[in-house]
RNA sequence: GUGGUUGUAGCUCAGUUGGUUAGAGCGUCGGAUUGUGGUUCCGAAGGUCGCCGGUUCGAGACCGGUCUUCCACCCCA
């Protein structure tokens, strides 16, 4: 007999309720996308493999879902590296594709592609899905959607003020209150590195540091002690480990800190900027808030790095995250492009929004209306009054056979259809019809031709 | 990739130290009610106990492998 079917690890299927949810989501990020200016664009699902490897690390190409070549792959295949079962070197040999692994390097090389038909600054945003050979846990899946927003082109520090901005906008519309937008500057945290002599030890230093809401200041120094930071440099640091105040006094301090660092106070006054920037303009929900032990993301981050935090209420990490990287381009040999850009992730949102109950009445896509079908004749004249619904943009729809009318009122309940309407032969004979309101149980007969009055 | 965890009807779950024919609730379908759902009553269908192998006279239960679920790492959205 046919095996029971399943999908793949880590993927899903999603069905008219979710799907409704999730489209709410997509509806009102991409709104605000528009009016901030942002113009979509799409690209393949599946990249060259050189496009995507080695851009995210050793780490990121071993979760890059290769695709087999078609034909008589092995063909192709070194001997040598077949005997000797080295998988790394074969998979080149015999894949020269693989899925999309995120949203930002198919953009780079877009960008670098289409660079002479592209008006900088472009603002672009793109919302697809997005694959990764990951272990499943919650929230996180094998396949993905990412909506990104990133303008290219330009240095200016207002386009950080604006993610800010649209963080706010989107939440804000969401319903979502109290979320923390929480930003730091890779050039700070270069900075302290070179404060306290561990520039060379900087991915490891800040991949501890990102590690303190988590492991506890302990935690981060053992880790740190382990990676070969000294003691010393530690110290030095101290007080990153409380590092409370208002904006203006984390500000104050980092300068202190920082005063021997070029990089660092460059990094400082940037803050400074989008800080002053933001408090001069407003938000209307977000918090904006400064926190040093923001590492978290990408590498190549050079400037601003963003994060969202859901409201403390969810226990959920990260909701969105983002950074200025000023040689996006660089690696498709592109130089001197300074990129800036921000994602929503949306599985999370989504769980934010169904815990605390945010999702509208209204998202689903339900019918307004069902007709009963009592046979050929009652059916057409139901055709005829759902024709004009229909045409007046109401989602109508007959029961397609003539069953037993308490099956057909089930269904109606069932879905949760709001109105039934009943032709039979009594009304079909008075040109009339019976609406019935299925929540308060409610019916009532009108004529044919007051079907568009009466909605 | 590392360590742990889970899998029994469409769904949520029982199932004793290994012992005949694997149960419940909800849902589904049929009937009470051949023009009216949500409540009620009666009845029925539905399972290769994730899959493969092993131990045993005998396995849903024990052992090994594998897939899947969820969790913690790594990393990340």
């Amino acid at each position: 007999m046919a095996k029971k079917p399943g999908i793949p690890k880590g993927t899903r299927d999603f069905s008219p309720v979710e799907l409704a949810k999730r489209n709410y989501i997509f509806d009102t990020i991409k709104k605000h996308f528009q009016v901030f200016g942002f113009q979509p664009i799409e690209t393949p699902s599946f990249e060259n493999s050189d496009t995507l490897m080695g851009k995210y690390g050793d780490e990121g190409d071993r979760l890059i879902f290769k695709i087999l070549n078609s034909g008589d792959y092995l063909r192709k295949a070194n001997e040598a590296d077949l005997t000797a079962k080295d998988s790394t070197k074969v998979a080149a040999q015999i894949s020269e594709k693989a899925l999309r692994y995120d949203l930002t390097v198919p953009f780079a090389r877009y960008v670098v592609m289409h660079q002479n038909e592209i008006d900088f600054p472009f603002k672009r945003f793109q919302i697809q899905p997005v694959w990764r050979a990951d272990r499943p846990q919650k929230g996180r899946f094998r396949e993905f959607f990412q909506c990104d927003a990133d303008v290219v082109g330009s240095k200016s520090l207002w386009q950080e003020v604006e993610f800010v901005q649209l963080y706010d906008a989107v939440f804000n519309d969401l319903g979502v209150e109290g979320v923390t937008v929480k930003m730091n500057n890779r050039k700070i945290l270069s900075g302290i590195a070179e404060v306290i002599g561990a520039q060379d030890k900087l991915i490891d230093f800040t991949v501890a540091l990102d590690k303190l809401d988590k492991i506890g200041e302990d935690g981060v120094k053992k880790e740190m002690l382990e990676k070969g930071i000294a003691e010393s440099a530690i110290e030095k640091v101290q007080p990153l480990f409380n590092f409370t105040g208002t904006n203006t006094e984390k500000l104050d301090k980092l300068k202190d800190l920082l005063a021997a660092s070029e990089t660092g106070m460059k990094g400082v006054e940037e803050l400074a900027f989008i800080i002053a920037a933001i408090e001069n303009l407003g938000l209307q929900q977000a918090k904006l808030d400064i926190d040093v032990t923001l590492a978290r993301g990408l590498n190549y981050y050079t400037g601003a790095i963003f994060e969202v935090a859901a409201p403390d209420t969810v226990k959920i990490g990260s909701i969105g995250g983002g950074g200025r990287y000023d040689d996006l381009t660089g690696i498709f040999g592109l130089k001197d492009i300074s990129g800036v850009g921000i994602s929503f992730g949306l599985d999370r949102i989504f769980l934010v929004l169904e815990e605390l109950n945010l999702f509208p009445e209204t998202v689903n896509n339900n019918l307004d209306v069902l007709f009963i079908n009592f046979g050929e004749n009652e059916a057409l004249a139901s055709f005829k009054l759902m024709q004009q619904l229909r045409k007046a943009g109401y989602k109508a729809d007959m029961y397609p056979d003539a069953a037993k009318p308490a099956k057909q009122f089930k269904y109606a309940d069932k879905r949760g259809i709001p109105n039934v309407i009943t032709i039979g032969s009594q009304e079909l004979a008075d040109e009339t019809f019976t609406l019935k309101n299925m929540k308060s149980g409610e019916q009532n007969t009108y004529k044919f031709n007051e079907i568009l009055s009466i909605f």
